[in-house]
RNA sequence: GCGCUUGUGGUGGAAUUGGUAGACACGCCAGACUUAGGAUCUGGUGCCUUCGGGCGUGUAAGUUCGAGUCUUAUCAGGCGUACCA
């Protein structure tokens, strides 16, 4: 008998075997280099891991184990990002504590996790809602809190440094984030209490206390960042999501908005990734004109990127929510504004985002052009948005398609500056072409500037350094990064190191973080429409004892109220990777030793959904603490790996209507019929588990079919892999059927690691195939061990050193699916080869290691060995042993190759090309043609090239 | 609209620098062994064909002795983003 593959017992033992021989734990190794790789952790839902999740991990873990074998000091940790909306929301139906139903998920993943066969160092794990683990990011909050941003030094300083400015000099000279522009003297600093100047301060901190517009969802009863909302609605839930004034946490993201940028050029992540948070950034370049009321003393300012338009301009245009919309409206206009103002406020984001109307009103006021001295009437409309530049604008018809649609449908003028162009139809909106219409300079009172024949470019930069000159306006960079909104009306987060002593808020000292989670009875917001901490009864603090203490003693002398905003889901995922490199710490986030022994993680793996969100968080947060000299590394993810997402591929029954038959695929045309979703789990290869379904539903017991060639044959769909589609596929169900190394080895055999794809089992079978036959190559018909220490031939020195060179770079560029094609030759070639060599076996052995390390290991155990083959060396590939032996030479005409020869690869070319010019049957295609050239690829063909005389 | 990206058999997908397109796998066909097969093994499988050959990498042109690969135009799908001045 012939020693079976039993996957089974494989698996179990090794598992067994890797927890007690702690296989996978890792320690920083001076002497060894580091590889540090890691994947996006988890949130552990309910639903548990589906086939989707572990790809990435498993493309991570086949790197993670070849950099091993290529004797670097790997690191591969996994934790779980485990404060989250989904639980909190179970919390609150069910009435089960948030905490409970997170640890039985992490629980389940983990199980699941460990079935494949990863080789994570758990010794590592972290869990975001563990107070050791928060307690770094309430400090990186602190920090934040008590930090401002330089402009000029482009870094985060102490805030102690910008009181000590405002003490000597005020607002003069200051050049720092912030989120208002500021003016006031250091006497009148210093004349303000406590009160004003924590106020004041607000305006300067990374992490500020903010009036600012927010994207509020009531039926989730809290604010959500940008990236949480998508196209009106929240990600999670789906419900709506309108805009509301609120005072909120912030964290000043935009701050860092040039260096997030550059940062770019400095990393290895896909261009797709990179443009999108490029876009994001929105770093646009452009010019600030200060335009004068008419009739008034007061002055606005706007912002244009086309400066060269000045001449243009034919009327102005507010965002509804602008404080100047107050000031413009005439006492005629008034009744007009209003109503329009109310109609503005009536609209959801959403109708705002979906239908482009023309809206707006005449405000009854006029703004000088400085240009010109024209005055142009200033309109309102909900076009101009107040989030971005200055939320005005200076209106040029001609040359933007929104203005001049609004023209167009307000009747109001349209002045073209550029030759030749046509704005009878739509608006010139490209930045070139040859400026006109533009005064001739010094006929205007006004201004002495003329653009007249340069080109756009030129008219720009001519119009950018006129306007600095002549104090008009500055040079000035917009980004479209918004501050990220910090906190959340939510139980299941961390929550703040802040409490409120007469309002101000103060910071719990460090010393005695982590200020923890409260217990609360109820998950909704109170009576009183506070939080869900509100609820909580010990939640103040007293800063005699130091100590979180009951709520009834606040008597506003020593116990004060306790924040009851909680952080958003980007708080604990912003920097777990610098805490997986010394996870225990709790004198540090990362002692120096581990984080300069680690620096940052060379191979990010994840989705690439996370474009605008975690990665920019972290990318911002990263940078913080780099400035705070706790991390040695400016950008936290050197290169970047986004994997594809998995689709599910759903099956259909056909019920013939108003019956309970149900045809066959190949048969349904002759029908009416009605597709049904069915259970992916009870189809094998598009073909129905008869029985299986009737044992599905009540309903289809007695279900009755109409089959083809005796079987039922399933329709079928991409979709989204959702439980209501029924085509949610379980790792657990593949790794018992086929086991864990033929779920890895079917995973990457799928298609490149960054496509998404489909879900289909239909080609598993092949996969486990394979397996089989390798299995196979190392027993003989009696189950014996096959292995000789015999010399190897040079067919199998061939084969093997094929494949080690294929794997190689196919592993550095996540080809793993040609790797395993490759495999799949390289067993044949050898089981035809009839290779008993040890010397190539252990090699192959180690090969396949990083991508079925079960069958890697047991096989290299019964070879005699003692130790793990994670850390067999990875084999080098000798060239010599590839060298072709022979070539063949042919004779091509019209691109095509009609006849040709093999030689011995040393052979003398001229003597192959007589040869082959020689040969009968060469004759017909040599005759009447004349030999254009020889063609010579090393390896490969060599070609006589011939065409008609 | 803008940005990114992808188009190759019945299917998933291969193809170094431009050099025999379709590796490998699924599926399908034929055969072997089986009481049976959702097991195993062997062979075949791009399309058309009058069996000479012809046509083939979304479409159309171009460069080249030679193009899936380079250039230009165009079409279609996917992802992201959106009154960003």
């Amino acid at each position: 008998m012939a020693k079976e593959y039993n996957f089974r017992e494989i698996e179990q033992k090794w598992h067994e075997l890797w927890v007690k021989n702690k296989t996978y734990h890792v320690t920083e190794d001076p002497k060894r280099q580091k590889f540090y790789v890691l994947n996006m952790f988890p949130y552990p839902s309910g639903a548990g891991l589906h086939v989707g999740h572990p790809l990435g991990y498993i493309a991570s873990d086949i790197y993670a184990r070849f950099k091993r074998q290529q004797g670097f000091n790997v690191l591969n940790p996994m934790g779980y990002d485990s404060y989250g909306l989904p639980a909190e929301q179970y919390a609150i139906q069910t009435g089960q504590h948030p905490e409970k139903t997170t640890f039985q998920n992490i629980d389940r993943y983990r199980e699941q996790l460990d079935k494949i066969g990863f080789c994570f160092d758990w010794d590592r794990e972290v869990r975001t809602c563990a107070p050791g683990y928060y307690k770094w990011t309430q400090w990186a909050f602190q920090k934040m809190y008590g930090s401002f941003f330089c402009n000029k030094c482009q870094q985060a300083r102490p805030i102690a440094e910008l009181v000590s400015h405002l003490e000597v000099h005020g607002t003069e000279g200051l050049d720092v984030a912030q989120s208002e522009d500021l003016t006031f003297t250091a006497e009148e600093w210093k004349s303000w209490d406590e009160t004003r100047q924590s106020e004041v301060l607000m305006n300067y901190r990374l992490a500020f206390l903010g009036e600012t517009m927010v994207n509020w969802c009531p039926k989730l009863g809290t604010v959500l960042a940008n990236d949480e909302v998508v196209e009106g609605v929240s990600v999670r839930g789906g419900y709506p999501v309108e805009q509301k004034k609120m005072r909120q946490w912030c964290l000043r993201v935009s701050a860092y908005a040039q260096r997030l940028l550059d940062g770019l050029d400095t990393i290895q992540w896909s261009e797709s990734i990179k443009e999108t948070q490029r876009n994001w950034i929105g770093r646009s370049e452009g010019t600030e004109v200060q335009f004068r009321i008419a009739d008034t003393d007061e002055e606005f300012t706007i912002f244009t990127t086309r400066a060269d338009t000045m001449f243009g301009v034919t009327f102005m245009v507010l965002a509804p929510e602008s404080e100047l919309v107050a000031k413009v409206t005439t006492a005629g206009q008034k009744q007009e504004v209003e109503a329009y103002l109310t109609y503005v406020k009536g609209r959801t984001e959403r109708e705002r985002q979906i239908d482009h109307k023309i809206t707006g009103v005449f405000s009854g006021s006029y703004a000088i052009n400085p240009f010109t001295g024209e005055r142009n009437p200033i309109w309102i409309s909900e076009y101009v948005l107040a989030g971005y530049g200055t939320g005005a604008i200076m209106a040029v018809p001609a040359h933007d398609s929104r203005d001049y649609a609004f023209a167009k449908h307000f009747g109001l003028p349209i002045v073209p500056l550029i030759e030749g162009a046509d704005v009878s139809e739509e608006s010139y909106d490209a930045k070139e072409g040859i400026v006109c219409n533009s005064p001739a300079a010094g006929k205007t009172p006004y201004c002495d500037l003329s653009l007249n024949g340069l080109t756009v470019k030129e008219a720009i930069a001519a119009t950018k350094k006129y306007v600095s000159e002549h104090g008009l306006g500055r040079v000035k960079v917009n980004y479209r990064l918004r501050d990220a909104i910090f906190s959340r009306q939510r139980y299941w987060g961390e929550p703040f190191p802040v409490y409120y002593r007469h309002g101000i808020p103060q910071m719990v000292p460090e010393e005695c973080l982590p200020v923890e989670l409260p217990h609360v009875e109820s998950f909704l917001p109170t009576e009183t429409g506070e939080p869900p901490l509100g609820n909580a009864q010990v939640w103040a603090w007293d800063e005699a004892s130091r100590k979180i203490v009951d709520k009834s003693l606040i008597d506003e002398k020593t116990v004060f109220p306790l924040e009851l905003y909680t952080m958003p889901g980007f708080a604990g995922s912003s920097a777990y990777y610098l805490r997986y490199m010394d996870p225990h710490n709790d004198k540090a986030l990362v002692s120096r030793e581990a984080d300069e022994y680690w620096q940052n993680v060379d191979l990010y793996v994840g989705g690439s959904e996370h474009a605008t969100g975690h990665l920019i968080y972290s990318r911002f947060w990263n940078k913080f603490l780099f400035d705070l000299g706790v991390s040695c590394k400016e950008e936290p993810f050197q290169k970047l790996v986004n994997q594809g997402m998995i689709q599910g591929r759903s099956n259909f029954v056909y019920r013939i209507k108003d019956t309970n038959t149900f045809v066959s695929l190949g048969l349904k045309d002759q029908y009416e019929t009605t597709p049904i979703h069915v259970d992916v789990n009870i189809v094998r290869a598009d073909v129905l588990d008869v029985e299986a379904f009737k044992a599905w539903r009540p309903e289809y017991a007695s279900a009755e079919f109409i089959l083809e060639d005796g079987k039922y044959v399933c329709g079928w769909a991409i979709e989204k892999m959702s439980k209501s589609m029924f085509n949610v596929v379980n790792p657990d169900m593949i790794v018992e059927r086929y086991g864990a190394d033929t779920l890895r080895l079917y995973e990457m055999f799928l298609g490149p690691v960054e496509q998404s794809k489909p879900w289909d089992t239909n080609g598993i079978d092949g996969c486990h195939r394979f397996l089989k036959k390798f299995w196979q190559l190392f027993w003989d018909k009696d189950g014996n061990l096959q292995v000789t220490d015999g010399e190897p031939t040079p067919d199998n020195l061939k084969t093997l050193h094929k494949l080690i060179k294929k794997v190689t770079s196919d592993i550095e560029t996540f080809s793993y699916n040609t790797s395993i094609s490759a495999f799949m030759v390289a067993t044949t070639e050898l089981t035809q080869q009839q290779c008993r060599s040890r010397q190539v076996m252990e090699q192959m052995v180690i090969l396949i290691a990083p991508f079925a390390p079960h069958i890697a290991e047991e096989l290299w155990q019964v070879m005699g060995h003692e130790t793990t083959v994670c850390d067999a060396p990875w084999p080098e590939c000798n060239e010599q042993y590839l060298v072709e032996s022979t070539v063949r030479l042919g004779v091509q005409f019209n691109g095509k190759v009609k006849f040709s020869m093999e030689f011995p690869v040393d052979a003398a070319p001229q003597q192959m090309v007589e040869q082959v010019m020689q040969a009968p049957e060469a004759e017909k295609y040599l005759k009447n043609m004349q030999v254009v050239k020889t063609i010579a690829v090393p390896g490969r063909i060599v070609n006589i090239v011939v065409k008609p005389v």
